[in-house]
RNA sequence: GUCGGAGUGGCGGAAUUGGCAGACGCGCUAGAUUAAGGAUCUAGUGCCCGAAAGGGUGUGGGGGUUCAAAUCCCCCCUCCGACACCA
């Protein structure tokens, strides 16, 4: 059992890749669609890339509208029996649209294919004349309908979404704008999604592209209801402009006409404002073993009951053999907990006394546990309650008002639709009853590119074995075939994983921290490769030997002060450090880092003190156990978790003095070394003074001088 | 198709606000050290011309704004990701 979302553009489960069929079951459903404006209002209030914010409004997808009835037709010719007769004069169609101030561009019904009132309002003949086009060759409606509906089933979604020329079939009957009275006839087009709205649009040309298209291919009138600009030479117009053709719309701008027509149907009661979401309930049940059970029992009547407090949790049974059956189309699919005999009845006293009960065997789906764990690791030994209220307030509570939350939450951008909105969901439920102090879980949100390897493909399109892939010449070869390269998610398809074991056994998890760190900025996605994890290696070995003798194991640590330069130079260091971390840009912290320890290698001798102390604590975040160890050597006794992040000195950022480059023209052609405070009129002075600039100024007229204090110097020529 | 992200040396990438393009690392070249190899250390390394000094050119392509553009504006191209007939 399977969630939309955890379905393939192909048609295949998202785990494992299998084959997934359709099938009518009675599930439990969260009713996350009551909290659909609340879960689009808050992002607002939520620090995440703008992109998932988009991708939750996307899949929320509130729309408002209207719902519009529109009467059907019943033929008073029509041979049909008694009763569908009774019931198709009875029948409107009530459809919904975005544009109600379109209606009177209305030129056809259209249903879903599964629209429940399609065998209702098929008509048994075809009136005379009755264009070609519309019948799908049939002899009567209904025979009609039925092939259409065949050819619609047969087809999977990724053909129904790249087949996108419109079909459809008439159902033999007109209904009726309610506007005009005017009669347009109702069809079936598998276009119309019966998930969407109510399964019913009405077809207006003239506004919408797809509606247009279908006109064309059906040979239905197509008539503007709103004015396009004169330079319009599109087909289907849904951009702003004046209504037209439109009765008592006339005139009016799009809003206007919207809200006037909605009084108008309101008035006479055959329409009313709504607003629709995309957002479906949560499918909930999963027909699977490993899932937190439903705490539900059925009595003899098959009415659900909740299993009392006292009761839980109720946990899984052992099961030896809870692997599902091979199941295919006609097969009848079966819980695996329907297995377990014993556990499948259970014995409470539900007020009337103790009964056996029937439980329910479907298991929560994964996203069960994801929703809430991050509460439950606040107070992860707390046997009595969820987490301590006063426990849940410290960690996540904003005290200045926000919506509090994970103070940072790193993960993938896969989770956008799923885990981060089912979490957010869960969440303000949570928060409804009291049991957290704020609306959202995670106040900000990094998503965190992914690791990227090269995979190699012989002539046939078969993946080889990407560590057995030789590069010689620009060409990469594969034993002595030649192999292509592009680069995926690593993994055993593409035959290109590489396991964090091998690099730890190789070079040490530290090693693997840095390397990863400084491969690029978090949020991009960068290929993984091997040969560069040395360079990050070596960084560690060099900070280790500008402290520690490599013979004899002793601190090379020299009680000093640094010199001027150097303590600049830490301090420098320490605030760009500060700067790129609280940025989460590691890459450039652990360059600057790097620079630092190359500059201890360059003056070699000891390293002062004090020097070696910011060292060891701008490096403790970045690589944990090579921090420690130093730390300890240094001479501390308690852990470098403890000693808080250095501090850079405001007073030590800037330079006494400071090279400036001097420009001709914008170009670069000589730099002077002035006084870190200098006026800009001293350093005009200093630059026109330097030897080459003289030089290349010498007899041309300067038209105007630019300088920046602190940058440069740029000298402009007539 | 729509939306989002990104194009900078041989490679990964740096460049808070327009102000020295290429920090840092990989790779490569040369030297020191070494019995040798590895490791380490030092120097060099965008491209073109030049022995050098120096000059030209250069951030996907084209145009623009500016004393000055990887950065701002307009048009185009390519790649990656998400969604996909949502009425």
């Amino acid at each position: 059992m399977l969630a939309n979302e955890e379905v393939t553009n192909e048609g295949r489960s998202d785990r494992g890749n299998h084959p997934v069929f359709r099938r009518p079951m009675k599930q439990w459903m969260m009713r996350i669609t009551a909290y659909a404006d609340r879960l689009l209002a808050d992002l607002d209030r939520v620090d995440w890339f703008e992109s998932v914010k988009l991708m939750q409004r996307n899949w929320i997808g509130r729309s408002e509208g209207a719902y519009i009835s529109f009467a059907t037709d019943a033929e008073p010719g029509s041979s049909g029996s008694a009763m569908s007769n009774a019931n198709r004069s009875g029948s409107a169609i009530e459809v919904f649209t975005t544009r109600p101030d379109t209606i009177y561009g209305t030129t056809a019904m259209l249903l879903a294919p599964e629209h429940p009132l399609v065998d209702e309002l098929v008509a048994d003949e075809w009136p005379a004349d009755t264009d070609p086009r519309w019948t799908g060759g049939a002899a009567t409606p209904r025979e009609a309908l039925h092939a259409y509906r065949a050819q619609a089933a047969a087809m999977t979604d990724l053909q129904r979404q790249t087949e996108r020329d419109k079909t459809g079939v008439w159902l033999g009957l007109n209904c009726r704008v309610p506007t005009t009275g005017e009669p347009v006839p109702v069809f079936v087009a598998d276009y119309v999604l019966i998930d969407y709205g109510t399964g019913a649009v009405m077809s207006v040309p003239g506004e919408d592209q797809r509606d247009w298209d279908f006109s064309v291919q059906f040979g239905l009138p197509i008539m503007r209801t709103v004015q396009p600009p004169p330079d319009f030479d599109g087909e289907a117009y849904d951009g702003p402009g004046l209504a037209i053709n439109s009765d008592f719309l006339n005139g009016l701008g799009k809003d206007d006409a919207i809200d006037a027509i909605c009084d108008w149907l309101e008035e006479r009661s055959c329409g009313r404002r709504t607003v629709t979401y995309k957002l479906r309930d949560w499918l909930f049940s999963r027909q699977r073993y490993w899932g937190e059970p439903f705490p539900i029992v059925f009595d003899e009547t098959g009415l659900p009951l909740a299993v009392p407090e006292a009761e839980l949790p109720v946990e899984l049974p052992e099961l030896i053999d809870w692997a599902p059956r091979a199941l295919d189309e006609s097969s009848e699919p079966e819980p695996p907990l329907g297995r377990a005999t014993e556990w499948a009845t259970a014995t409470y006293d539900l007020g009337d006394g103790e009964r056996a009960y029937r439980r329910e065997l479907s298991t929560m789906p994964q996203w069960a546990g994801s929703c809430w764990y991050y509460l439950r690791y606040l107070d992860p030994a707390n046997d009595d309650t969820l987490v301590d209220p006063e426990v849940e307030r410290y960690w996540m509570a904003d005290p200045d008002g926000g919506v509090g939350g994970v103070d940072l939450y790193v993960g993938g951008v896969e989770h956008a639709v799923l885990h981060l909105l089912y979490a957010r969901f869960w969440h303000k439920v949570l928060y409804d009853l009291g049991h957290v102090s704020g609306p959202e879980p995670f106040g900000r949100l990094y998503n965190q590119g992914y690791i990227q390897a090269a995979a190699y493909q012989d002539s046939r399109g078969v993946y080889v074995e990407a560590s057995e892939v030789t590069e010689r010449g620009g060409k990469f070869f594969w034993g002595d075939a030649e192999v292509t390269r592009h680069f995926g998610k690593m993994g055993k398809s593409l035959r290109n994983a590489v396991t964090p074991d091998d690099i730890y056994s190789a070079y040490g998890a530290d090693t693997l921290r840095t390397y990863e760190m400084f491969m690029g900025p978090l949020d991009q996605g960068r290929p993984w490769e091997t040969h560069s994890v040395i360079g990050s290696h070596r960084l560690l070995q060099r900070v280790w030997r500008s402290l520690i003798d490599e013979q004899t194991g002793e601190l090379t640590v020299a009680d000093v002060e640094p010199d001027a330069d150097l303590e600049r130079m830490v301090h420098r260091t320490i605030d760009a450090v500060t700067d790129a971390m609280s940025d989460l840009r590691f890459n450039s912290a652990i360059a600057r880092i790097t620079e630092l320890n190359n500059e201890l290698t360059r003056r070699g001798g000891a390293t002062p003190r004090s020097v070696a102390d910011v060292l060891v604590r701008l490096l403790a975040p970045l690589v944990p156990h090579l921090a420690e160890e130093l730390w300890s050597k240094l001479g501390n006794t308690t852990t470098v978790v403890y000693a808080p992040f250095p501090l850079a000195d405001p007073a030590m950022l800037a330079a006494e003095v400071i090279e400036v480059p001097v420009q001709v023209n914008g170009k670069v052609r000589s730099r002077i070394t002035v006084d870190a405070g200098i006026s800009p009129a001293d350093l005009e002075a200093a630059a026109k003074a330097d030897d080459r600039i003289a030089q290349l100024t010498a007899g041309a007229d300067i038209r105007r001088v630019v300088t920046v204090p602190g940058k440069l110097v740029n000298i402009v020529l007539s």
